[in-house]
This record gives C-alpha cells, sequence and structure tokens, in this order.
DNA sequence: AGTTGATCATGA
DNA sequence: TCATGATCAACT
C-alpha cells in the first residue's frame, strides 16, 4: 500500500470520505491508493475489502472486531448487478462450534458485527474487468427491529443444533436469512466441534453468511 | 489453526 | 441459471 488513510476520527470524516469515492472505478481508487488491480478475482478474493479498508482509514490488522472499533462501525463491499441486486450472499464473522454454553443473540458475534455497517456496493458483475467497476453509494446500515428479529430467529435455531451436536447435519439451506457455510482454506481445514452424545468431533470451520435476499431488501430500503 | 477480506466453480 | 460447498490470500 502506498497511501492508507488515517483513521476517520468521526462518523462525519468517514460518511465524507465515502461519499467522495462514489462514482469512481475499483481502478480509479486503486491508482489512488498506488497498487493494481488484479485482472479477475479468482485468486485474490478480498481485494476489493481491502483497498476499501485502505482508502477509507479502517484500523488494519485489529481483528475480531468492527473495522471502525472506535465508531462501531463494521465495513463491508457488496457486489451489484445493473438493478442494485446482491451477486453473492455476505460473510459476516466465524462461527464458533465449542464452548457456547452462555452465548446468546445479544452478546453474539453475529449481532455485535452487524449493529452498524457501512455497506459499499460495488458492480461486480463477471463480465467487466475489476478495474472498471463502478462504486455505487455508499450508505450506513443498522437492523430494524424485524430484521433483528429475523437474524435472531436463524441464529437461535443453528446454534440450538450446533448445541446438540448435529452440526454436521446443517447445510447451507438451514435458516431464512442467515445461513452457516464452510469458511476454511481448504476442504482439508477441520476444528472441534461438538458431536452426538456431546463428544468433541472434528468437522469444517464454518463461518455465517447473510442470504442475498436479506441484503436485497437492506440495499431496497436504502435507495427507496 | 483461527479469523479477516471475500468470490469461485460445479452440481442440480 | 443459481446457491451451496469449496477455495484463495494475508495476517496473527
Amino acid at each position: 500500500m502506498l497511501s492508507h488513510n488515517s483513521e476517520p476520527q468521526n462518523l462525519n470524516e468517514l460518511m465524507t470520505r465515502a461519499a467522495q469515492i462514489a462514482g469512481l472505478t475499483l481502478g480509479e481508487l486503486a491508482t489512488k491508493a498506488g497498487i493494481k488491480v488484479p485482472a479477475n478475482f479468482k485468486r485474490e478474493k478480498g481485494w476489493t475489502g481491502q483497498l476499501l479498508e485502505l482508502c477509507l482509514g479502517a484500523s488494519a490488522g485489529s481483528k475480531s472486531q468492527q473495522d471502525f472499533a472506535h465508531l462501531g462501525i463494521e465495513l463491508k463491499t457488496i457486489p451489484i448487478d445493473m438493478r442494485g441486486k446482491p451477486l453473492e450472499t455476505t460473510y459476516v464473522c466465524y462461527a464458533h462450534l465449542t464452548h457456547i454454553a452462555g452465548i446468546e443473540w445479544h452478546n453474539c458475534n453475529v449481532k455485535n458485527k452487524l449493529k452498524q455497517v457501512l455497506w459499499v456496493p460495488i458492480d461486480g458483475r463477471r463480465d467487466i474487468a475489476p478495474k472498471d467497476r463502478i462504486i455505487a453509494t455508499p450508505f450506513l446500515w443498522s437492523p430494524s427491529v424485524l430484521q433483528d428479529q429475523q437474524l435472531r430467529q436463524d441464529w437461535e435455531e443453528l446454534m440450538e443444533l450446533i448445541a446438540l451436536g448435529k452440526i454436521e447435519n446443517i447445510t447451507a439451506r438451514h435458516g431464512q436469512f442467515l445461513q452457516l457455510r464452510p469458511k476454511a482454506a481448504d476442504g482439508r481445514a477441520l476444528t472441534d466441534a461438538i458431536g452426538p452424545n456431546g463428544t468433541i468431533i472434528q468437522t469444517r470451520p464454518r463461518g455465517f453468511y447473510l442470504r442475498k435476499e436479506f441484503t436485497q431488501q437492506i440495499l431496497t430500503d436504502a435507495f427507496r
């Protein structure tokens, strides 16, 4: 990175910066940052998110917390098509599969990550070269009472299955708005989980993801 | 191995 | 065509 912007000191500063990148292509933004855009994302899948972290001044290296911890804001890019529809699900956080006693919705990672999100929609159509993909208008979002309830219901259903040792029965088809899917370097990665009868088993690491139907609603509300 | 940033690619 | 399951890279 040639220019990692300083951390925005307040919400106003963050939103001003975000507004200034709207309409730029990833190529134009990358030039400002002094980096090159990959021809495709077959290898650098998280490149766009990292470019935005760089340009908006997200606290780099500070993992397992919000991108702008002092502001309580999480940054998320979301690929959209010409009509503004999400092209991918949205990763939320890693799912802990053991030591889950005492974790409730109100103090869980999913709820905390999504308290306040700065969404940055970006044209993600694959027939457009990454350098030509245009950044749409970023906006701040917090879950509505209904959205919180929707996520909570899915989360509780998934966590109950995990707690009951049924992780291997969970597929991405569970959950209406929040789903659980593999999240690892490859299929060989393993982590501890609760198995049948409370034994510890090894399974593929998982992560929580927002379904497109959920993020579509967020986008619709934001631009309505 | 865990966790962040995500998109890819194949089967249905 | 599309979502699920798999995968890639960086950093700790």
